[in-house]
DNA sequence: TCGTGTGAACGATTTCACAGCC
DNA sequence: GGCTGTGAAATCGTTCACACGA
């Protein structure tokens, strides 16, 4: 029960030790983009509270969330956006190396592999697996499709110098299971799941999962709620009036 | 500041008049997805553990969460699996029926219109919009692209019949915006939106943001973290040693 | 003076623990 | 005896409000 053997609890108010929230994680990529822009634009500097206008959240939550990494802005003045922006990088892991393998070349495969997300913050396409013959020795972008069967032996050839970082799954659900235990076996610790099928995994295996339609079925929560309130008796929703910016960014 | 005046409180009990927490209706999708499965497995009964387990979250929160929705099961049993999903699909309002155009027909506005999350729990794709030449007057399914110019006149006439009840952009960033006011110009008045980019829309406009690299961007924070740990001073990042399933389903 | 950084207050969500019912 | 439903406690995240430094 002391202070360090508590998980989450710190003594010491060395910022690189804090414990961060995984909300304050997500909102960094919007920060940054929004960084960017300022940044193409010529902006070297920003207030909490510009920024946070952009964002769609409130100042004092960016405020927050920068000071959980450390003290980067200016008083009297705002943040350097150049400075800002290398130290979310930095935060995020995105001034790393992050080869990634995507399995399962469909459209959404396809729509991930030349999408800007997945090439830049330090992320590489590395490697795009399928099953389907008709796929295979297909090329997408600058990579040839190749079989899942050689995951394996790619990923313990040359002393694991071609394993993945981060393994993409985006088969259909039922394919996504046998999926993720080929890229377990090639030595793939961390995987992000865009089938809608929750994965089991050995332990120290890191998920992270992408339904595509959660959003939806929340957005048709949101409007059968309101279709009560206009034919019946008031029900407060999720949101009142007024704050309808719900989702991601947007608090 | 009497019970009613102040959003959220809640002096009656009236289960259908409940604030319901947007991390709640997050998973009952998730249920609903475990559920579908046993129920095809012939499963008639489960219990909250069960459910929780196959879920990756802890059995209190199943049942806090149905809990709010009413009492649908029966102590000492379980729950009924076809009932509980009627339940859940009537909360989420997967019983009523929402016509869904989507902008943008790219690989993912291919993969979202062809993904079964989009056609079944009331959402039907009934639009598709593009202003590329080459993609306008495809076939995608049993849909014909159409020219996003014919979008508003389409919304408008008719009474409205033909008026989509959520409008879906999985166009490139730099499109998001005009789109957006498109939709809002047809009367869309929910918006999903998959660019990554804060949208700016009048008050009383419904958004939800999903972007397909934050998790990747999640995952590359814990691995920083991990490697950080591996080669340096302890620091406790998101998760703790022993729950690394993380991501939506996982509490 | 302006805007950051941060304790402290607040609000939301999760977990505990057990009474109540089948 | 087993399992739900739920107040109460604990935890986590957000917002307030102001001291402090540029």
């Amino acid at each position: 029960m002391s202070a360090i053997s508590r998980r989450g609890r710190q003594a010491t108010p060395d910022v690189r030790a804090r414990r961060i929230p995984e909300a304050t994680i997500v909102r960094l990529p919007v920060y940054q983009r929004i960084l960017s822009e300022l940044r193409r634009a010529g902006v070297t500097t920003v207030s909490s509270e510009e920024l946070a206008e952009r964002a769609g959240v409130n100042a004092a939550k960016v405020r927050k969330d920068f000071s959980l990494f450390g003290s980067f802005g200016t008083r009297g003045t705002g943040y350097d956006t150049a400075y800002l922006a290398g130290q979310i990088d930095r935060a995020l892991g995105a001034d790393r190396e992050w080869p990634i393998a995507i399995v399962g070349i469909g459209n959404l495969g396809r729509a991930l592999a030349n999408s800007d997300g997945f090439s830049s913050h330090g992320f590489r396409v590395a490697g795009l697996f399928d099953v389907d013959p008709f796929t295979v020795g297909t090329r997408v972008g600058s990579l040839t499709v190749r079989h899942l069967d050689e995951l394996v032996p790619l990923a313990h050839g040359d002393g694991g110098a071609q394993r993945p970082a981060i393994g993409v799954i985006s088969t259909p659900a039922g394919a996504a299971q046998t999926v993720a235990d080929v890229l377990v076996a090639a030595g793939v610790a961390s995987i992000v799941n865009f089938a809608p099928r929750v994965l089991h995994l050995p332990a120290g295996v890191l998920v992270r999962y992408v339904d595509l339609s959660v959003e939806l079925q929340v957005m048709s929560f949101l409007l059968s709620r309101h279709a009560g309130v206009l034919s019946g008796a008031r029900a407060p929703g999720v949101l009142g009036e007024g704050e309808l910016r719900a989702g991601r960014p947007g608090s």
